[in-house]
DNA sequence: GGGAATACTGAACGAACGTTCATTCAGCAG
DNA sequence: CTGCTGAATGAACGTTCGTTCAGTATTCCC
């Protein structure tokens, strides 16, 4: 009998399919007998791991939301000027989130918590821990009086997330991107005066 | 019996309830039976008036880009001055996305083309042409050397697509997101030193 | 009034859906 | 060898899916 690190092996393997597939097609185009054929079993077997369709969902949200987290704070590093640490974060959104192979950052920007009837609730709450990162980023720039700093970390997560609609895994590459999206946020881009 | 004009009634009130389901809940989610129960028909119903639920689908979005680039033109107006029109667009392109009760225009941000098999050409081509409109109006802007006008507008419209993902209805009017969404763009948010 | 056209019903089709379950089978414990 | 456990099968469950179709009621044209 496996332990429990290994026990853990076998849910892993359902996950990493199960990821590359919602991010793809999206929760509802996704049944339960795509996820079992593409690992090569009866659609019984996953459900000796997962008690249901939106538990598969929820736990690879759950992992997608870790991984941007995770991507996210290593990109910023030991960074301290609040428009680095800004333009770092995004780049390791930005990783993980285009990373379509994976899926697993691409699942939370494509699958849309109201769209899972039973687990919309925790992916919600998900959602918003991970978005707490990028509220306190913003609350350490220095920005204009007036500026509504909720309406700004929209705009930024919009354009964030809105890129693996348009970018099929070529054109700019990540860094590429976070730097001119925050650059263009923080001085502008129109051509100086003269 | 009705001539054309009123022929065309029909499939309108059809129109206009898939639109709002298909806005609220997604492609996938909406079954032919749901429309047809919104309307207070049976679900052969809808088949007098479109060959396929696809087809519904493909009616609504041309519809709802339709929609989109005549807000956009008639929010643009006389407006002159380059900037001054493409803060004037994204208000137009906001009111429409925004307009949850109608529904045409969230579709079309919320709907992509991929989920719809046999209309994805159709659909993506429908969403192309409109993007055109912003692709001139990017074109127009004095933007720093260097700036990647692409870049530019996927981060504009990323910004103006997600909108519908957290503004409930409720917070800051298309009129507010836009001026400051625009004013970032084109200046920077960032407090200017001293 | 006869006839064609239109809009819709009511019922059904086969397929696919999420899910359940008795059973089988491999591998480890005693 | 025996007994147990957890993973997986294979088949089926009831439901819902998109779609089809013969028939009906209404309406307009002649």
């Amino acid at each position: 009998m496996p332990d429990t690190a290994l026990a853990a092996e076998a849910p892993r393997r359902f996950l990493d399919v199960a990821a590359r597939l919602f991010a793809r097609d999206g929760y509802h185009a996704v049944s339960m007998r795509d996820i079992a054929r593409a690992l090569g079993v009866t659609p019984g077997a996953v459900y000796a791991h997962f008690p249901s369709k939106a538990s598969v969902l929820a736990a690879v949200y759950a992992d997608g939301v870790e991984r941007i987290a995770a991507a996210v704070d290593a990109a910023i590093g030991g960074a301290e000027d609040p428009w680095e640490r800004l333009e770092h974060a995004c780049r390791g959104h930005l990783e993980a989130v285009l990373d379509a192979e994976a899926g697993y950052g691409s699942v939370v920007t494509r699958v849309l918590p109201g769209e899972v009837p039973g687990s919309d609730d925790q992916l919600v709450a998900l959602r918003d821990g991970y978005e707490a990162r990028f509220r306190a980023l913003v609350a350490e720039l220095p920005l204009r009086a007036g500026t509504d700093r909720t309406l700004f970390r929209m705009t930024l997560l919009g354009a964030l997330n809105w890129t693996p609609v348009w970018h099929g895994g070529r054109g700019a590459d990540a860094g590429e991107v976070a730097r001119q999206l925050v650059a263009t946020l923080r001085t502008g881009a129109e051509e100086e005066r003269r």
